[in-house]
DNA sequence: TTCCAGGCAATAC
DNA sequence: GTATTGCATGGA
């Protein structure tokens, strides 16, 4: 077993699946990897992602709640809304005059395709290359990992990456590695969508302060098989 | 008070 | 193509 592949398995014996990407009425969904089901669905995540750019989920969280219980979760529910309600709506999750643009820009681009390609997620302002990934992972079942700074924190600690990697090496790195050991497709988007997950949930607690990685229990880890 | 969060685009070399 | 900067709220 590579070493990529087997953080994945510390990690996932520390914390087990994690079930994203979340959804205001579903919640996190451990062991269902059949959401999203439906097109709203798959439009919350895409609005989740936009909105949790440099900001906390539970900042994100609010304010999908926010949209919620005006009942204006739904794109088309969006469009109708008045430009200083909709930034009012995503506050808590910060650059909401930014992100209120984004957005609506997303929404025109949505619109009018069904399954989108990652040349096409970049072409939108607003969607770059995380963004992209966790649309096509987690909203459209595409084998797209996600690379993120904690992804970057965690595998520099390990000196598994070049400080100045890109995000393309980063993603391609693991990405191989990972393919090595699964082979059936369906499987290898659970364990991005997992991998992923896992790498937030484990860095949000060793690799938030400085020095990161500090009693980070991957060490030991890796070092006893 | 300072630091950081599940980034991105615009700008300047 | 690489480096820098503005964007903004909220919690530790």
């Amino acid at each position: 077993m590579n070493v990529v592949f087997k953080i994945y398995t510390i990690l996932h014996n520390i914390y087990g699946a994690q079930g994203w990407w979340p959804l205001v009425d579903v919640g996190y969904h451990k062991q269902d990897y059949e959401y999203p089901r439906t097109r709203d669905e798959i439009f919350e995540i895409c609005l989740g992602v936009i909105l949790t750019q440099n900001t906390t989920f539970t900042s994100v969280e609010k304010s999908l709640q926010n949209l919620s219980a005006i009942n204006s979760l739904g794109y088309d529910a969006i469009k109708r809304m008045s430009l200083d309600e909709l930034k009012k709506a995503i506050k808590p999750s910060g650059y909401f005059n930014q992100k209120a643009g984004y957005i609506l820009n997303f929404i025109e681009f949505f619109e009018t395709i069904d399954i989108p390609t990652r040349k096409q997620l970049l072409s939108v302002k607003g969607i770059g290359e995380e963004s992209a990934d966790s649309i096509l992972l987690y909203g459209y079942h595409q084998a797209e990992f996600v690379v993120d700074a904690y992804t970057r924190r965690l595998l520099l600690n390990y000196n598994l990456i070049k400080a100045d990697a890109k995000y393309k090496d980063v993603k391609s790195f693991l990405t191989k590695e990972i393919n090595k050991e699964i082979k059936d497709k369906n499987e290898l988007v659970k364990v991005y969508q997992e991998f992923h997950a896992l790498i937030v949930a484990h860095a949000k607690r060793f690799y938030s302060k400085k020095p990161y990685g500090e009693g980070c229990p991957i060490a030991s880890g890796l070092k006893n098989p």
